[in-house]
RNA sequence: GGCGCAUUAGUCUAGUUGGCCUAGGACGCCGCCCUCUCAAGGCGGAGAUCGCGGGUUCGAAUCCCGCAUGCGCUACCA
């Protein structure tokens, strides 16, 4: 049975970047009906926060990556944050100093700095000396009584440490250029190091899927599980992520939150489908790929180890296909709080909502995000102010007479439905000898507010005949303006 | 500095063991069609000597070496 899980620092929000990793380690363990564990790396307590924690679990479920065992659901490995494990890792850490395959240190941070930086100015490797190791056992421990703050450290041995990555394969790290890292700080907290090793090996964890960012540090990794007399579980690291000029995702390539995305009106499928395709891909020509299809094929063999680039314009494109497979219930459904929030919409209004379920078909070709939906709507749901350079097609004599004319046939009209609707203003039109997209414009921006809309006569349908009314004659009152 | 990873069109990518690649798909772009605007849709098009230089081979985007470039790691951060 496959174990797999996604342990993100709560140090801010879920970055696409760790989303896209939660995402191949959860169709990873539903691909084999294996188990997905969300466990909180908490190991630094001064950068993390529980408001960081509650945003991942929220963008986590928004994206529909259920964990089976984590914060909020539980599991036999509890609790699934770092801050909480402390004895676990002590006792390792003190089982591997009583083995002699870790000792303790008692140079101090500051000191540890400076030498590093001397040694970097006169060019030699900045590795730690290990001028701590050949304290004797009896006087490191008198060092230890009488209270002088001591780091304990790893020894590392000689050789050759390979690790067998399933993406990239065999990478061999020679011992010697890894210095003897720290395993307990001073204040007796973990390192990182050592927190992921003892938590992956008492949480039976099979697959280690994680950003390549941590390949280098593996090794380290590989040397603790042996030195804790167990095997280490497979590796797979996954390129990162990096932006169309090739640094990595940052702020400065825009939004990098899922927050953010949610916020904009992506959908979840589309993300989920835009980030499976970061380093993914199904074959040869498939782009569009849903949740079950994932599940059903997502592998391991096709993940590419060559840095992923964040492509915006895809990923809008993407989510317009999503947009566009929307049934019309659905889709008014997901606007609803969109329109709500940009205060177009009372969030209890029936009256509106139901507006809102019938105008939604019309504007699905044309939004590309939820929030697009806002300005092409927004004059159905409130009142309507010509934007300026539409204004020229209320003036002029033809103009007017079209919206007279106008006027008068939707106050004959019997049925105020757009089939009639239309058909009574291309009889007008030709009757006066116009094109049917030149008569159409002036009435739109009278209508709509704009040389841009949903289609004209659908969308007065909706709107009713009496609103409709009021804004031909709003026109004219400012085409006689001038 | 040392170690590691990567390098296919403007962009994302396919190309698992070398020949079916005269390099496939997609985004974007351009043109045409459709059309009440904008979209969507249909059809077509431009765009890659597969980072550079060697080598192995009958044959290399695919294997090897070197170089260049980019990125990562080198913390008592994760």
């Amino acid at each position: 049975m496959l174990r797999l899980r996604f342990a993100p620092s709560p140090t801010g929000y879920l970055h696409v970047g760790g989303a896209r990793t939660a995402l191949f380690n959860w169709l990873l363990a539903r691909r084999s009906g294996g188990v997905f564990i969300l466990r909180i790396e908490d190991t630094d307590i001064s950068r993390s926060t529980e408001e960081a924690i509650e945003a991942i679990i929220e963008d986590m479920r928004w994206l529909g990556l259920d964990w089976d065992e984590g914060p909020e659901v539980g599991g036999d490995h509890w609790p699934y944050r770092q801050t909480g494990r402390a004895a676990l890792y002590l006792e390792a850490a003190h089982g591997l100093l009583e083995e002699g395959r870790a000792y303790r240190c008692f140079c101090l941070p500051e000191e540890l700095a400076e030498r590093r930086e001397r040694a970097a100015a006169e060019g030699r490797s900045p590795m730690y000396d290990r001028r701590c190791r050949d304290i004797p056992a009896e006087e490191a421990a008198g060092m230890e009584k009488e209270g002088r703050p001591f780091a304990l450290r790893f020894l590392v041995p000689e050789g050759e440490t390979v690790v067998e990555d399933l993406i990239r394969g065999d990478v061999a790290f020679s011992n010697a250029e890894i210095e003897d890292f720290v395993l307990l700080r001073n204040d007796g907290s973990p390192t990182y190091n050592l927190a992921v090793v003892v938590d992956d090996l008492e949480m039976r964890v099979s697959h280690v899927v994680r950003g390549d960012d941590h390949l280098p540090n593996t090794p380290k990794q590989v040397l603790l599980y042996r030195a804790l007399g167990a095997g280490e579980p497979a590796f797979a690291h996954l390129p990162m992520i990096v932006g169309q000029d090739g640094k990595p995702l940052s702020k400065r390539h825009g939004d990098v939150s899922v927050g953010r995305f949610r916020e904009m009106g992506f959908l979840p499928e589309a993300m989920v489908n835009f980030l499976a395709l970061l380093g993914w891909s199904l074959d040869d020509s498939t782009t569009l790929i849903d949740r079950e299809t994932l599940v059903a094929n997502f592998a391991l063999e096709r993940v590419s180890s060559k840095p992923a680039v964040w492509d915006d314009d895809k990923l809008t494109w993407m989510n317009a296909q999503y947009i566009m497979a929307l049934g019309d219930e659905e889709l008014a459904r997901v606007l609803m709080p969109v329109m709500v929030g940009a205060g177009l919409i009372a969030a209890d209004d029936e009256e509106a909502r139901e507006r809102l379920q019938r105008a939604a078909p019309l504007i699905r070709e044309r939004i590309k995000v939820l929030s697009d939906a806002v300005p092409l709507l927004a004059f159905l749901f409130g009142e309507v102010e010509v934007v300026d350079d539409s204004r020229e097609l209320l003036r002029g004599d033809e103009n007017v007479s079209i919206l007279r004319e106008t006027g008068k046939r939707l106050l004959e009209l019997g049925r105020f439905a757009s089939s009639d609707i239309e058909t009574s203003l291309r009889d007008m039109a030709d009757e006066l000898s116009i094109k049917a997209r030149k008569a159409f414009q002036p009435i739109r921006v009278a209508i709509a507010g704009s040389k841009v809309s949903p289609p004209l006569f659908e969308s007065m349908e909706i709107l009713g005949r009496e609103k409709c009314m009021q804004r031909i004659a709003r026109a004219l009152e400012t085409a006689r303006e001038g």
